[in-house]
DNA sequence: GCCGTTTTCGGCCCGACTGTTTTCAGTCG
């Protein structure tokens, strides 16, 4: 996959031009490309090999000739043109927080500075506050943004940024009179990762919500205060941005607020052709507020049906709203049970049955336990015996345990020529056989996908685990070809797992976009170590509903007997 | 550089905050 590599540059690319002080509408184009090329789950030397790389949005004919020569010699000549004329440390500055392009190509005409050191070191000795519109403040905050910068490179997962939001919402509240708040921008998307914390409310005493949100005890730094907003550092090195609107102005704020950016961009310009305006304060036509305190008004004004945040990226649902096809998109309540999870019989922390009544207490009419198999040592994989013995001590449970069925189950690892960690004649007594790859996994792509097509035509085999592999920040996902896997799983009535862990997210929402076009059927799985963990249902439905799933895609919203009807692949040959 | 229910040219979202300035440029979201 050069995805990455074609996005990395015309990302690139845009920041030369914005250097260059070039047409911003470019620099957006090229931006916005990069965008959509690193979020689509197709491969995109397939889309080029098959002519189709206009068919990506914002990608015309100009850019995929650009695509086609990056993809051949790694480059294009206009990149490397401007990458001659501009140094690279300049490339560098112009990220901090506090240097923009006009900053950055002042410093580095004025003072010859090409890195990041040499701008610290500038700041420093006190150089950059001679320089036209800028003094001691200015100087001040550029070094401090390279130290923000420097901490706050990478974004932090969803898993982390929520529950601090949640916190902080209620820290807030007990402030003083909060009438409405909320989180806005990514979190309430729910994209996998978050660059910072974006918290939206309206209250009686803006002033007195601002002062006591700055005074917070893990507040680390105030970078603003003003009376409509505030932003802060937190002790976990995020920046927490305070935004407080009057009532009648909180939908349109928080519509606003939410974004994403193209998604709002894209509905500022159907309201502009309908005469209305919209901003954070409301839709107005001339000077008439004509909506604005919810955002099903807002979204009603311009002619649309609400639109869940999870869908904002611009990416159809605004089309969809328009046509009123939107998903009726999967809920958490939607989901019956939990079919993944590990016990102290492997690598887990809690015994079958606190993973059951943990369960149930949420609500669930069914899990799965679903340990490892022998080959993977490190968790303490279970033998044939083992398994044997688990199946037993299962039976004994469910006898006695009321309001919930545990499945038998297994997490089954795809051995390295495509064969199953466990004897035909044991799987067969399990309910559910969840195959996953741990191993081999610099495999090239050919046997990456001949092992995991193999698990997939296993008549014993209902889900795949975790499919790409990826791990947030830490590991890229295996070059499988998910859209040849997904094919293959309908045909042979296999489901494809959307793994809830924080991290791993795996398939990701264009995954799910991608089973939604083919038709695969997805288990949403917590992959469970602990009882604690099951809650991440969350974040796995949240991911399922960015990528578009219904609760009829999904298995487990099914109930027990039309569950059991799937696993035992009634119907298929 | 993209794009089209104002279509092949001329648009492309818009306001707050800061720090510098004496009316506004730069950055950010």
């Amino acid at each position: 996959m050069k995805n990455q590599i074609v996005s990395e540059r015309f990302k690139e690319m845009a920041t030369m031009l914005e250097l260059k002080g070039e047409n911003p509408f470019k620099v957006r184009a090229y931006n916005k490309a990069a965008q959509n090329i690193e979020s689509i789950s197709e491969d995109i030397e397939k889309v080029a090999a098959e002519d189709r790389l206009t068919s990506i949005p914002g990608v015309g004919k100009d850019l995929a000739e650009k695509i086609k020569s990056i993809l051949e010699t790694g480059t294009f000549k206009e990149y490397d043109e401007l990458k001659a004329q501009i140094p690279e440390g300049l490339l560098k500055i112009v990220n901090i927080p506090g240097v923009g392009p006009k900053r950055a190509a002042l410093i580095h005409k004025e003072l010859g500075i090409t890195s990041e050191e040499e701008l610290k070191e500038a700041a420093q000795k006190g150089l950059l506050r001679n320089l036209p519109r800028m003094g001691a403040k200015t100087e001040a905050n550029i070094l401090r943004g390279i130290e923000i910068w420097q901490q706050a490179r990478a974004r932090k997962p969803l898993g982390i940024t929520l529950p601090i939001a949640k916190e902080i919402i209620n820290n807030i509240k007990s402030i003083g009179k909060v009438h409405t708040i909320d989180v806005a921008g990514s979190i309430r998307r729910r994209k996998e990762t978050n660059k910072d914390i974006d918290i939206l409310a309206s209250a009686e005493d803006p002033e007195n919500i601002m002062k006591g949100f700055t005074k917070m005890p893990m507040v680390k730094e105030v970078l603003l205060c003003g009376s409509t907003r505030s932003s802060i550092i937190i002790e976990q090195d995020l920046q927490v941005d305070l935004r407080i609107v009057p009532d009648e102005s909180f939908g349109a704020a928080l519509q606003y607020f939410t974004g994403s950016k193209n998604h709002n961009i894209h509905l500022r310009t159907i309201a502009e052709k309908m005469g209305l305006k919209v901003n954070e304060y409301g839709v107005f036509r001339g000077n008439n507020r004509i909506a604005g305190k919810t955002e099903e008004e807002v979204y009603n004004s311009i002619g649309l049906p609400f639109i869940a945040p999870e869908l904002r990226e611009d990416k159809g649902e605004i089309e969809a709203a328009q046509s009123n096809s939107l998903p009726e998109l999967i809920e958490q309540k939607d989901i019956k049970g939990d079919l993944h999870m590990h016990t102290k019989w492997s690598d887990g922390a809690n015994t079958i049955m606190e993973m059951a009544e943990t369960a149930r207490k949420l609500g669930y009419s069914y899990i799965a336990i679903t340990d490892h198999s022998q080959s993977l040592t490190v968790a303490n994989g279970l033998t044939p015996e083992r398994l044997l013995e688990q199946i037993k001590e299962i039976d004994k449970i469910n006898e006695i345990i009321e309001g919930i069925t545990i499945l038998k189950g297994m997490e089954v690892d795809i051995l390295s020529d495509g064969s199953l960690d466990m004897p035909d004649e044991v799987l067969q007594k399990l309910d559910v056989v969840i195959a996953a790859i741990h191993s081999g996994l610099k495999q090239p792509e050919e046997q990456l996908n001949a092992r995991i097509l193999s698990a997939i035509r296993h008549p014993l085999v209902n889900i795949i685990a975790h499919p790409t592999g990826r791990i947030i920040g830490e590991r890229d996902r295996y070059p499988v070809d998910l859209r040849a896997i997904m094919q293959e799983a309908k045909l042979r009535g296999v489901a494809i797992e959307l793994n809830s862990f924080p991290n791993r997210l795996d398939i990701n929402d264009e995954g799910c976009r991608l089973a939604r076009e083919i038709g695969v059927k997805v288990a949403i799985n917590t992959d469970s170590h602990l009882k604690d963990q099951l809650i991440n249902m969350e974040f796995g439905v949240a991911t399922a509903r960015r990528g578009w799933l219904r609760a009829g895609d999904v298995i487990n919203t099914m109930p027990l007997k039309e569950l059991k009807k799937f696993l035992y692949k009634e119907g298929i040959q």
